[in-house]
RNA sequence: GGUGGAGUGGCCGAGAGGCGAGGCAGCGGCCUGCAAAGCCGCGUACACGGGUUCAAAUCCCGUCUCCACCUCCA
């Protein structure tokens, strides 16, 4: 049994290329795993309550249920659609303030934390392995905020924030208020995977302060917490022009209007989880296009039996996970099988498609597994169709008849937005 | 100021002392009515300056540039 616990999203507001990074990077584990005999307990917690939700609500004026249950969904859809295995269990914070707050009064006892004005704080310097996660030095870690409420050194962070008029307060021996966003995953993990447990996942950034102030909480508890970290890369982007109307290009569900759920996992596949990841529409596209290679190929050869792994891929993926170089092992299979095709030999074709779709299984690439195939009917239905109405309005407009081109125009859009809203239907606004 | 990471051929992206990962794009050829797809072939790249070594993209010293985290972030 391995157990993992793997930072989820703060379900404010839709998912970002970086956040699904991570997801897959962790699927890919999580699959390796599965396929090399282990059975594993994946815990991937949703922050449900943080500052940020409960500012958005306050602005909007609409309770802060009101933005995290449809964002949940957009997030759930957009795992399921990149074909993310469903964890083993998916807590959210609401759901375990009890536990929470429970292992604050353990931190008060213990001389860890300590109580101000209704707030809760974590005593940095009582805990002396504060800092070795991200190796930091407690002195030299920047200091932004004002050493206001209370906090004995400014470095100390919330376990229990004390609530402000109007902010949604869950009731504690401290008064109302609600759980530090760093104590949330604490909590959760001690509760589904126990005081130890094997992997803790995450993203690189999350090092510093998140994980630092988790394992400082959870070894300040008695737990001693992760035995392994695991951090994948982070996803950058620069100054790349992009039009207008795409607000935040990393958004996903604007990608998804570019290319292939498939397409977008083979391209945050396609790198080191550790690497830095410049992000770039070009690049993504250019991921597509290796793709589809494979993909041809596998439809080609058509749906037989899955096969063996090669040594090369599995040496790679023991390898601390190198995707690149299992990738490598893929397409030299799939160049080995359209050379066998060539040639007219297609049993040796279909050992070699056997051995690519057990390779891109793991990856959770294989064109014909279930998660694709109707969204891809549904995709290549209604794009040829789309192709033929652009195909009309062009030859009205080159034959000068502009109003029927311009109707054509209008039910083209419609198309397209229809087609969107069919792919996302969980997306608000 | 502290910490971590990165600079590889036109592009993406591995590797980490000696055999040029892989892909995309490009070029030539085969195949095809033409194309597409596919196949075969074509590349001497590792930020810069020193050094170690029989041998350095890979190790050491120095320099430059970029990114991330230290505030919410996967």
């Amino acid at each position: 049994m391995v157990s993992i616990y793997l930072c989820g999203p703060t379900v404010v507001a839709p998912p970002h290329v970086g956040q699904i990074r991570s997801q897959v990077s962790f699927d890919i584990l999580h699959r390796w795993l599965i396929n090399n005999g282990n059975a594993v307990l994946l815990c991937r917690n949703v922050t449900d309550i943080e500052d940020k939700i409960i500012s958005r609500s306050l602005s909007e004026g609409i309770p802060w249920w009101r933005i995290t249950d449809p964002v949940y969904r957009s997030f759930a859809r957009t795992y399921t659609s990149l074909g993310c295995l469903p964890p083993s269990v998916e807590p959210r914070a609401t759901g375990h303030i009890p536990e929470m707050i429970e292992m604050i009064e353990e931190l008060v006892a213990a001389g860890h934390a300590y109580e101000s004005d209704g707030n809760v704080y974590f005593a940095v310097d009582s805990y002396p392995g504060y800092g070795s996660l991200s190796r930091q030095q407690v002195q030299h870690i920047r200091i932004t905020e004002e050493n206001d409420r209370g906090k004995r050194n400014p470095r100390d962070f919330a376990l229990w924030k004390r609530a402000k008029p109007g902010e949604p307060v869950w009731v504690s021996p401290w008064g109302e208020g609600r759980p530090g966003w760093h104590l949330e995953c604490s909590a959760m993990a001690r509760r589904y995977l126990g005081g130890e447990f094997d992997i803790h996942g995450g993203g690189a950034n999350l090092i510093f302060p998140h994980h630092e102030n988790e394992m400082a909480q959870s070894r300040g508890a008695g737990d001693s917490f992760a035995r392994f970290w695991l951090h994948n890369g982070p996803v950058t982007h620069r100054g790349e022009k992009i039009r207008k109307h795409v607000r935040n290009p990393l958004a996903v569900p604007a990608l998804l209007d570019r290319v292939r759920p498939v397409e977008l996992r083979y391209y945050l596949a396609a790198a080191h989880y550790r690497s830095p990841v410049e992000f770039s529409l070009a690049a993504v596209e250019e991921a597509a296009t290796a793709f589809r290679r494979i993909e041809r190929f596998v439809l080609r050869v058509g749906s037989e039996a899955s096969g063996e792994l090669p040594p090369q891929f599995s040496r790679a993926m023991d390898d601390d996970l190198s995707v690149p170089q299992a990738l490598a092992a893929v397409h030299a299979t799939v160049g080995e099988g359209n050379a066998a095709l060539a040639a007219g030999d297609r049993e040796s074709a279909v050992t070699k498609c056997g051995a690519v779709r057990a390779m891109l299984n793991v990856l959770g690439l294989d064109p014909l597994s279930d998660v694709w195939s109707r969204e891809t009917q549904l995709r290549d239905v209604a794009g040829a169709v789309l192709g033929v109405a652009r195909n009309l309005a062009e030859a009205s407009a080159a034959k000068g008849d502009h109003e029927h081109a311009l109707i054509m125009e209008r039910q083209i859009e419609t198309a397209l937005s229809k087609r969107h809203h069919i792919e996302h239907p969980a997306l608000i606004r």
